[in-house]
DNA sequence: GATATAAGTGAGTAATCACTCACTTACCAA
DNA sequence: TTGGTAAGTGAGTGATTACTCACTTATATC
């Protein structure tokens, strides 16, 4: 899939289940209700274990009313992700790790701001974000298409920015872009799921410090006077 | 939770859904073809996503079958849960990773075998893994079986190694144990996120070659020569 | 070989599911 | 005010769901 492969997926399935996409759209107070409710409880339950009727009435709507506008149960699910996917991807959320990453600071604070600022961004989001790991998992047209849409337009940015890092001497040179991209990642992911899923063992400090460690755990290791 | 209430909780839960939990136990064949066909179909579809009467047919059995032996369709996905839950915390899981922590070999190379161990681990398990992950979110009580299960008995002892590390100046003592062991686990479970959901782009190489590389950031960081 | 106990099943059942349809209500432009 | 269109709904529908029960078959012990 490249990358107008992927605006015609968009608009294939858009056609598929009469998505509007909010794009080009006027949502009435009931639309956003639906969506509201139904991010919650999705989020809370699963797709599969999540009932329209339940959602229908957290929304304070009427079951047909959902039908209406989304067609099907899954067309909801899709109106939710697909533009949330289409936002992840798109340039300017890249751009704005990028930005800064190039101010004029020290590398090490840069790492730090960059790590806060994508940290941030995940939190703000994160029920959505549950909703399309968790789905992706279990439909795969969903799993391949942030597969090749983040893969393809995420990936090669991030990689390029690397590599002049790399070139200017502010990252090691002798390990490949794609380690040290998925070593920032890991990082990152690692401390949001230890402070979700175990706090007190796994992230016992105030964020500002938690990120200053994992900063410093990424640019010189974990390894004792031994290894020197 | 302490020890003993988790040993509590299995026994109240086991009575709650007529658990067996495999260990006094002789499975009927029938039953093994069960429980082989709902850790597929759990595993593919989620447990609200799936039937007993597809489990069933995918078992060769009647549907009333399963119900016979296990009361619910719920009390089937935690005989399936519980008893890896529980042998994941067990001492001897734990044990071999310290054995290996402890051959008399460099540093370096004991990291990269017990990073190989746990990754061959979750590989072989994955399945089952992938059940427990995805409806631990789902179900509180799971949840909370996991985070103080593995928080308090396998934590722990891992912790009490890494303190035993630093002092023998293996690793750097001028972090907490936490950071340090949250690092390595974040580094093992980002390489295997990778390897499934973006092989292509962010794990490229051999396993062997991967590991060592993860071995390699995690001693000395993605730090190139200006930080030094 | 008789008997007791457990394993296994076919044919249900009530409840819930996603979804439809005929219909009413709200909105807006002419 | 009117007329056309979209928003919204109450009352359904057939299909599927987890689960039950009366019953048969297999197994093990004496």
């Amino acid at each position: 899939m490249t990358e107008k492969d992927w605006e015609k997926w968009v608009r294939m399935i858009a056609d598929e289940y009469d998505l509007d996409l909010g794009k080009t759209n006027k949502e009435t107070l009931k639309q956003k209700k639906i969506l509201e409710a139904a991010i919650h409880i999705f989020a809370e339950k699963g797709f599969s274990g999540s009932s329209t009727s339940e959602i229908a009435e957290r929304a304070g709507v009427a079951e047909a009313t959902i039908f209406k506008h989304y067609r099907t149960k899954k067309g909801l699910l899709l109106r939710l992700v697909i533009p949330a996917i289409a936002k992840v991807a798109s340039p300017w959320i890249t751009r704005s790790a990028l930005k800064i990453l190039e101010q004029d600071k020290p590398f090490r604070e840069r790492v730090e701001d960059v790590i806060l600022d994508r940290v941030l961004l995940i939190e703000t989001n994160w029920k959505k974000i549950k909703i399309i790991l968790v789905e992706s998992l279990f439909h795969p047209e969903l799993r391949e298409a942030i597969q090749t849409h983040v893969a393809k337009s995420v990936f090669p940015v991030m990689s390029e920015k690397i590599k002049q890092l790399q070139a200017e001497g502010e990252l090691r040179r002798d390990l490949p872009d794609y380690v040290l991209l998925r070593s920032v990642i890991s990082m990152a992911i690692g401390y949001l799921l230890a402070r979700n899923v175990f706090p007190e063992q796994l992230a016992q400090s105030e964020e500002k410090d938690e990120i200053s460690m994992i900063a410093e755990v990424l640019l010189k290791g974990v390894g004792g006077s031994h290894g020197d």
